[in-house]
DNA sequence: CAGATAGTTAGGCATGCGCTTAACTAATAA
DNA sequence: TTATTAGTTAAGCGCATGCCTAACTATCTG
């Protein structure tokens, strides 16, 4: 796990933990503040903290801090790219599925090693 | 990282790891041998193996032997279930923001807490 | 058969990660 | 001003994770 290059490892390591997916899935209901997410789980606020910055290093989230309260939102840009190189592996694994199954329309051969 | 009991816990949690993400980028150009794997990443075969039975288990691979060799094979439909995950999420988001904007527009109040 | 090839299992080491408590700052309320 | 609330920083602990080497099994090849 050690120096994350691309954007995709760093948002694929903070979605991995299941404490920053509840995080993410508690503010895609909308904006909410530090202790207000610490309440929600079982967690202290410190170690709140250090999800949500890891969170943020991963463009998932945006802070805003007026007066004494730190208000935490969503950036659904960093989900996108997720779905994005999702969607890239499978269609191009997808395709190639599809050509195989040409293959071997064409010559009838079921074992076939290259 | 404990008791993971939903299968996107475990299908984050294989795909955080950029050694095996770069196995699963590997496969969706076809399927290919562990030892074949193996010479892609400066990594022992052991390590591989260990990345494969954790792929498995978050049902992103399959994998057949025959004779000595073992074939590993990417399975599309958990990359589908990512998607859906990560456009949920975004959706519910969005869907949000469209609302917040109508309220706005509406009240011309810009600074509205709960 | 002997040797090489492909994979598997076991054990252990080092580092990273998530979490906690404690101490501190800054803003609001009484 | 004093007390409370919201957040921040620092230090440290324990466990999980990723990796390795070594030893072993099973399949092919000559």
């Amino acid at each position: 796990m050690p120096n994350y290059l691309k954007p995709i490892d760093t948002l694929l390591h903070a979605l991995s933990e299941p404490a920053r997916r509840a995080i993410v899935e508690r503010l895609a209901t909308g904006p909410a503040s530090v202790s207000s997410l610490a309440t929600v789980t079982p967690m202290s606020l410190p170690a709140v903290m250090q999800h949500l910055a890891i969170l943020e290093t991963a463009r998932l989230i945006e802070t805003q801090k007026i007066g004494r309260v730190r208000t935490v939102t969503l950036k659904p840009g960093a989900l996108k790219d997720l779905e994005s190189w999702a969607a890239a592996q499978r269609t191009q694994w997808e395709r190639k599925l599809d050509h195989l199954a040409a293959y071997l329309d064409e010559t009838e051969i079921t074992s076939k090693e290259k």
